[in-house]
DNA sequence: GCCGTACTACGAGAGCTATCGTACAAATCC
DNA sequence: GGATTTGTACGATAGCTCTCGTAGTACGGC
C-alpha cells in the first residue's frame, strides 16, 4: 500500500512552543532548512545527517509531532516535506523567519 | 553601587538554537513577550510568573545567556530589557515573528 | 519464497532541565 | 544597626531527550 499518512496534529493542535522546541535542535534545524530549500518530498535517507538511523527517526518524528513536517510512507520509504502552508496559517512569517536566520547562520560561519 | 551589567554573550556568540531553545519555554516566551509589550526595562518581579523565586531567577539566566535579554542590577532589582536591536541585527525578523506568532496563539486561546 | 532496502520499535544510558525549598547576599529604608 | 525587599546559589528530584544498538516490520524485486 501506498500513500499511508503518519499521524500528526491537526492544524489548531500545533502549538508554538512545540514548533519552536523542535527547530531548537541542530539536526532538526538542518533537516527543516534542507525540505525548505529543495520544496518536494523527501525521503529520509536523503539527508545527510552526523546521527544514526534510529536517531534520525526520532527527530522525524518530533518534527512530525510538533506539526512542522508532514510524512507518509511510499514504498519502502518514508516521504517528508514541510507543512508551510499550515505553518504560515498559524504563525504567517515564522517559519520563514527561522530559517532565513538559519541560512543567515550559516553563512557567517567559516 | 548600581547598573552593574550581567555576563551575556557577544553579538557574535549569540545562537539560533540557542535563541530557539530559550524562547520554546512557556514561561520565558511569555516573558519575552511582556518586555517587548512594554518597551522598557523591567524588574523580575513585575511579572506575574506560575512558578517560585528561585525558578523565574533560573529563566532570566536561560534568556541572559541565549542572548535574548541584557540584565543589570538597580539597587535590590535586576532589570532586564530585550536584545532587540541585537537580534535583529543577527537574525531580522526572527523576534518579530516570534512574538507575533505568541500574541497570535494567545488570541486563539479562549 | 527469499533477499535487500528503508525505516521503526524498544530498551538503555548519559546528560540536560524545569521545578522546588532553604539559605544566603546586596541594596535601601527606618 | 536592623528590618525589608529583591534576587542568587546550592542541592535535590523528577522528567525529558539525544544518542545508540539490536531486533523487527513493510515493501519491492528476483
Amino acid at each position: 500500500m501506498a500513500d499511508t499518512q503518519l499521524p500528526e496534529p491537526a492544524l489548531a493542535e500545533i502549538r508554538l512552543a512545540a514548533v519552536l522546541h523542535a527547530l531548537a535542535d541542530p539536526v532538526r534545524l538542518r533537516i527543516a532548512a534542507e525540505l525548505a530549500r529543495d520544496q518536494r518530498e523527501l525521503a529520509c535517507q536523503a539527508f545527510d545527517l552526523p546521527v544514526t538511523k534510529s536517531t534520525t527517526t526520532h527527530h522525524f518524528k518530533v518534527l512530525r509531532e510538533a506539526g512542522v513536517i508532514r510524512q507518509c510512507r511510499r514504498g519502502t520509504s518514508r516521504m517528508s516535506h514541510l507543512r508551510s502552508a499550515d505553518l504560515e496559517t498559524l504563525f504567517p512569517g515564522l517559519l520563514d523567519g527561522i530559517l532565513t536566520a538559519h541560512l543567515a547562520e550559516d553563512g557567517r560561519r567559516d
